[in-house]
DNA sequence: AAATTCTTGTCAATTGATTGACACAACCCT
DNA sequence: AGGGTTGTGTCAATCAATTGACAAGAATTT
């Protein structure tokens, strides 16, 4: 399918790019040049070009890049022009909180079932969706197609859990237990460790230098460096 | 304070390190070598020796490293071995769903207090802390000597926000909204941005490779490549 | 229609991150 | 106490990512 592999810090970027191209086209705007979205985006032009140009030439010389072409362009990169269909595992506040944020079904994420161990809240409706127990988790997941499972449960019961979801051919997993998933290499996960975020930003607080404390400049930017 | 630049590579893995490290350590487990570290961790030895000498010599030639006493260095380099002081700005879901997670308070993490707009909500107890009208905030992050700002709110009032808490002194940003946030470079920001971490993994299912889907062999390694 | 401007795609240079190699210090066993 | 072993700290080499530079194609102006 691929040629040569693409690297992960490249397809990090593009969502970014993506939000601010999504912008520009609810502003009206059709053409973009890669200084244009540099100064916006606090990005080099250089490395949009390098970016966009592993994917193929969407540009034109001396007229630049078409906003909704190439917003098109990067949602099938991303793999979001198609519906997903996703589950959630674990129904605590987190996975709650993710089933009712309607921002994902908008992109074309579509929360189909939600699964929880304990008995209580099994049956309940959440936006809609029916609580099951684990039992019927292989047997949802098979009849209803599901690309992708939510993990937000504790990390105690996380690799095992991951173990049955690779067993009935789940094809990826957002994480966001705090463990590593030992799963085969063909399933994708992409880990959402707010702890390890949050110790972050606890490191660059206290490791504010005086010269930045000098010269307040605004950044204007607000992504990690 | 600091002499040379960390780069944020070298951070990024340090909380993971801390992880392995509680692991060892819960098991009773005294000393460990680069070489078995990077057994479990699936990282190089070289890499996590590398990493480690960044800020210092902890380990002992023919010993290895000191489980308790690594695990105490970094959460020192970390700074979380002092406690901060968080407020959540934004009582949705998200909002909530945060507020409950005790395990961010197990770490040092505080949430003092809870804002929103919504003056129906104000008056209201999360897990005994009163939702607060906005209005109240800058005067509640001075008195209460609040580090950082927890942001889960829409993306169109986020910037507005964001403002204002540099207005009233915030050291950190713990962003979950979907903007990069304008704010002076001496605020820290530290972006959770959900809809592109689940984009990344679209990109990653579509684009599984054949060869993977051949020689399926378990990876062992849950994180990002 | 020619001249000028704009702006990409791409190559080369630079910068940064990761891995490998090894000298030497500390440990452990006899 | 001495010799073999272990395993760090560090330097050098490799590999990857970012930036800079520019030729050439397309648009726009005169």
């Amino acid at each position: 399918m691929e040629e040569k592999e693409i690297s992960q810090a490249v397809i990090g970027r593009l969502p970014r790019y993506l939000r601010y191209l999504g912008e520009l086209k609810d502003e009206g705007i059709e053409r973009v040049s890669s200084q244009e979205l540099s100064d916006i985006m606090q990005a080099t032009a250089s490395q949009i070009r390098q970016d966009l140009n592993t994917f193929g030439g969407f540009g034109q010389q001396g007229y630049g890049y078409n906003v909704g072409y190439l917003y098109d362009e990067i949602r099938k990169i991303l793999g979001i022009d198609k519906e997903h269909r996703l589950i959630i595992v674990g129904a605590g506040h987190l996975g709650q909180a993710l089933v009712n944020y309607t921002n994902f079904e908008r992109r074309g994420f579509i929360f189909r079932g939600i699964f929880d161990c304990n008995p209580e809240i099994c049956g309940e409706q959440i936006r809609g969706i029916t609580v099951r127990p684990m039992e019927e988790m292989a047997g949802f997941i098979r009849e209803n197609d599901i690309d992708i499972a939510v993990l937000t449960i504790p990390k105690t019961s996380a690799v095992e859990v991951a173990k049955k979801l690779s067993d009935c051919g789940i094809k990826g997993i957002w994480n966001f237990a705090h463990v590593d998933l030992p799963v085969p290499a063909y399933i994708q996960v992409e880990n959402v460790h707010l702890s390890d975020s949050l110790m972050k930003l606890s490191y660059n607080l206290s490791s504010v230098r005086e010269e930045s404390e000098a010269d307040r400049k605004v950044d204007g930017n607000g992504q990690n460096r």
